[in-house]
DNA sequence: TTCTAATTGTGATGGTTGTCACAGAAATTC
DNA sequence: GAATTTCTGTGACAACCATCACAATTAGAA
């Protein structure tokens, strides 16, 4: 059984409030590709992310998937209806399979009230959405959808390239799931993943997507935007 | 001299913790249309707004200005780099001659940290921000730049209608203003608002925009996404 | 392996909307 | 009230890209 020390929000908490904590979460099970939660459902729990992967997505009347952010183990999702009340404005499902610990919006507040770090880990992690957000707007707002998508490659790649400027993004990212976190369609993702690759900026080995050199990428988008 | 019980993230706070408060900030004013931030100064230092008013703007580098939020008096700005101590990612400026007090991240986090109803303001406060940002970023990827320029409007009436579904909005928004809220072209809103007068859907009065219903722009805007 | 499902690649096409350009209206300043 | 600045309205045009429609490829299951 998982501990909730894995837990993001959670650390600074010591053994005791750890277990106190733990009378008051219920344990669950989502297997991969289920829903865990559904917009307009009026619950307002907090779920802790113990093991697994999430994803939280929007769906548009037209039937496009808009995907708002990916999390995994230590993470935690639902804090927004469990902090305002509100209803939930997105769904949410396991892209693996994923345990949680569900906390009611009751508890999750009391846990945040008495714990000074807690309280402090959850503006944190607000802070961190608020940030990427916003990030995204500014690049909806001012990229083309073929910039959106050279810059969503170039900030995986950033986050995993090693000393010579190289990096392996792998699995190889399906380009649908692209299109979805950048705010286009799947065909333009497959248009500018293959221009990519004719230019040699990207190439496919067997395990992953290739970058040989991530600041090409860099000066390539830069020069792209004019 | 303006009290700080105004500022919204301190309510609950009582006499003697608002004087604390006082003596660990720094007022200034603004006149309006001054830069009071810009990007990558490596200050952190946030910035409650006690009266007036300021726009969070951030500029793409074609030049066009993407508004992310405006605030009022009791509001703040500037948390984010106090809490993940990163350098700002927008700037601010005064619409109207504003008076803020200015705290230390040193001390807004001493603040926060020992006043658990602070703390918990300030968690509403971004959830408010995420929420705003989330709507933001799903307009931009499933409506059309002539629809958000719709539903603005829409949001706007809907904020101060009356109980008969009507409502003016006074001032008359400007729409470059508009336009930069919503990430489209100031020409685009000009041709979204001529198209809605003409249908009569919103009208001109001397001291406002006048939307006889808001019930029927809520409806144009829903026949208008197919 | 063979069959099936998922993913990718690419052309054609039309709608949307950003941009440029300028004229007219309204608001401010002097 | 004249002058200047800011704001609004609108046409023309081209770029960009979502969508449709398949074919080709790859991965996964039987």
């Amino acid at each position: 059984m998982v501990k909730l020390s894995v837990v993001g929000i959670l650390a600074g908490l010591d053994e005791d409030a750890l277990t106190d904590v733990e009378r008051h979460i219920n344990r669950k099970n989502f297997s991969a590709g289920v829903q865990m939660i559904e917009p307009e459902a009026d619950s307002s729990d907090v779920y802790l992310i113990l093991s697994g992967r999430v994803r939280i997505v929007n769906y548009s009347l037209s039937g496009r998937e808009i995907t708002l952010e990916e999390i995994g183990a230590g993470g935690c999702v639902g804090q927004l209806s469990a902090i305002d009340g509100q209803p939930r404005s997105a769904c949410v499902f396991a892209v693996d399979d994923t345990e949680v610990a569900i906390l009611s919006p009751a508890n999750f507040e009391t846990v945040v009230k008495s714990h000074p770090s807690v309280g402090w880990n959850v503006i944190r992690e607000l802070a961190r959405i608020v940030r990427t957000s916003t990030r995204r707007i500014v690049d909806v707002s001012t990229l083309g959808a073929n910039e959106r998508v050279v810059a969503e490659i170039m900030r995986r790649a950033q986050q995993v390239s090693d000393d010579t400027g190289a990096a392996v993004l792998s699995p190889v990212p399906v380009h649908s799931e692209i299109a979805g976190r950048v705010s286009t369609s799947r065909e333009t993702v497959a248009r500018v993943m293959g221009s990519l690759g004719r230019k040699g900026l990207v190439n496919k080995v067997d395990n992953g997507l290739h970058v040989p050199d991530v600041r090409r990428l860099e000066e390539f988008l830069s020069e792209s935007i004019h």
